[in-house]
RNA sequence: GCGCCAGUAGCUCAGCUGGAUAGAGCAACUGCCUUCUAAGCAGUAGGCCAGGGGUUCGAGUCCCUUCUGGCGCGCCA
């Protein structure tokens, strides 16, 4: 477990807290509490590697300027025993922090030692959390949403894994309800028109209007003829639904396989409404007082929990609605003993956040455990144009349209570039770029310059091998430096993506370590450097290659080792 | 009309619980390969952080307000 950058912080934290408790006991401070003050990281390499406020926000409570309260504490720290060896005032009153050599050599040592695992900590402490994302429906092809949303979700789940939780991924699938009636309509329309004759039918406007459904339907003609024309309707749309559903299902999977995604359970619907799950989740609303009827529906009391307005259950035809069903999706999820539930939403569902928190709340689970991480729309561009259709279908582009022109590491990782909760623009053009600016490569460029080394290392006969504190000490160039301390960051950064649900924070993490890496090679060299250094330096190549390792692997993205 | 999200360089976006001179990539211009991969690096230029108030030692960050954009406000999901 690496904790180097916790545990400086840590210690420097006590070191200024003993400082000042030491300075009131020789009568330099008032009897009071050091205020909470901030330690960070400094925007400017000046001031330190890390700085604290702590006499800046004492000032008032203490009734001395600033600066003077930062030269006291100065002058009653020790330093002993931390990772720091200086420490400077600047400023307003700035006390900052300079890292000492142990630091740099502590991280590269921690690295080595922990390898794929580096990176990886107990924030998350073992809690199962389900990380549920794309659900598309069943009854078409997935959208371009739901492929940021599956880049989105399985990233983050990596990003889980990595902070000590229990992930769980899964696909819920509506496969009941409405839209499963209107695509039984649609499927059926289609059949018959195929059969006998476009006027046979009249298509209504509201059903799916996609080739898909077409096709579906004449799939089914290819393989069972006419057989359900003399069928009822009820007949004819149970067969055709049946028939086409599990090939919608199994289409998705084979896209989503090809996108790298792969579910621990895909959660039918259908298993709720049959195992009387929804029923019985109605009736606890209801006991629970949170129910009423009115025009022949039933209504959930969505008021009483701070909505605009109240919510119908169960229909006047006696059909439960989406929402009842969703809340006894979640019900069952907390029942199957998953802690944490993260539902990856688009934005326009927002207005059922708050519904369904309250509506966990009421059936007695806490609504505070779900956390629906809101996703933005994806606007894509080609040639500084929006694209909306695509070319070969002239439809909406779909999920299989993108990975048709954009491989799967590039969407994966792009996606992943921006926060959720921002609208984003996908560049087809950059995606597409095999050859230059595009991001992902940039990233394993960097790995692959890594192995290059290593190999113009090895065919002089230079193996890696395990190096002093002295040797790893000669590190000591402004780039090094920098690349260490960016190195030293990783475990944390990992935690915060995952304490914010944000995997992008980790692309952007990547993305600056490939950067200093790159700097690093242009301003040092490996192979011809005396032994000590050359292997001092190879001992952090090593380090940089096995966290690009780690982040790639993390976020299902190749790791070449030429390009 | 009400609600949610956003507005930072020409474009796409960072800016971690308020901290010191606001950053990166793309596009433009200038340099760097007889030495580990130039898919790289260094440099120049580019800003009233949408506008206006406020809170405080200190605001891109917090509060109020106006403007602009996206999305919601179904017995759809």
């Amino acid at each position: 477990m690496s904790r180097i950058v916790s545990a400086a912080v840590e210690r420097l934290r006590d070191a200024i807290d003993a400082a000042f408790a030491h300075a009131v006991s020789e009568g330099h401070f008032p009897e009071i509490s050091l205020p909470d003050y901030v330690i960070e990281i400094p925007a400017e390499r000046e001031h330190g590697d890390f700085a604290a406020n702590a006499a800046m926000v004492s000032a008032r409570a203490l009734r001395l300027p600033p600066r003077k309260i930062a030269e006291l504490i100065v002058e009653h720290i020790s330093l002993n025993g931390t990772m720091f060896d200086r420490v400077e005032i600047a400023g307003p009153g700035f006390l900052n922090f300079f890292l000492s050599n142990e630091f740099y050599v502590e991280v590269l040592k921690d690295v080595r030692t922990l390898g794929e695992e580096y990176g990886h900590s107990d924030y998350g402490q073992g809690k199962k959390v389900m990380i549920e994302f794309v659900s598309a429906n069943p009854t078409g092809p997935m959208h371009l949403g739901n492929a940021r949303g599956g880049a989105l979700g399985d990233c983050l789940a990596g990003v889980m894994d990595a902070a000590g939780f229990d992930v769980w991924r899964e696909f819920y699938v509506n496969d009941a309800g409405n839209q499963i009636e209107k695509f039984g309509y649609s499927l059926e329309g289609r059949y018959l028109q195929l059969l006998l004759g476009e006027d046979a039918v009249e298509f209504q406007e509201d059903w799916y209007q996609g080739e898909d459904i077409t096709e579906l339907a004449q799939k089914y003609i290819d393989k069972n003829g006419n057989n359900l024309v003399t069928l009822s309707s009820d007949q004819r749309r149970a067969v055709l639904v049946d028939f086409a559903m599990p090939r919608n299902l199994e289409r998705m999977k084979e896209d989503l396989r090809k996108y790298r995604i792969e579910y621990d359970k895909w959660f039918l619907e259908s298993t709720l409404h049959n195992s009387g799950a929804v029923d019985e989740t109605i009736e606890l609303l209801t006991k629970n007082s949170m129910t009423y009827e009115k025009d022949g529906a039933i209504w959930y009391k969505a008021t009483e929990k701070g909505a605009e307005k109240d919510e119908v259950l169960v229909r006047q035809n006696g059909h439960p609605t989406y929402f009842a069903a969703d809340i006894a999706y979640h019900r069952n999820k907390f029942a199957r003993g998953f802690e944490l539930l993260i539902d990856i939403w688009g934005a326009d569902h927002h207005g059922h956040v708050a519904r369904m928190k309250g509506a966990l709340d009421a059936v007695g689970e806490n609504g505070d455990n779900l956390k629906v991480i809101l996703m933005q729309l994806v606007r894509l561009v080609k040639d500084g144009e929006p694209v909306r259709m695509s070319k070969r279908t002239g439809k909406a582009i779909q999920l299989r349209d993108l990975l048709d022109e954009v491989p799967p590491d590039a969407a994966r990782f792009i996606f992943n570039m921006r926060e959720a909760n921002s609208q984003m623009e996908f560049d087809l053009d950059l995606a597409v770029q095999q050859d230059n600016q595009n991001p992902v490569y940039y990233v394993q460029y960097a790995h692959a310059r890594i192995c290059s080394i290593l190999k113009a290392l090895a065919a002089e006969g230079i193996a890696p091998r395990e190096c002093t504190d002295p040797e790893l000490d000669l590190l000591s160039t402004p780039e090094e430096r920098e690349l260490i301390r960016h190195i030293a960051s990783y475990t944390g950064e990992i935690a915060d993506a995952a304490r914010d649900f944000e995997p992008s924070r980790v692309t952007r993490y990547v993305i600056t370590l490939a950067t200093l890496f790159h700097k690093f090679y242009n301003s040092c060299r490996v192979k011809g450097e005396i032994e000590g250094l050359a292997q001092a330096r190879l001992t952090l190549c090593l380090s940089v290659q096995t966290i690009i390792r780690n982040v790639l692997t993390m976020f299902k993205i190749t790791i070449p080792e030429s390009m």
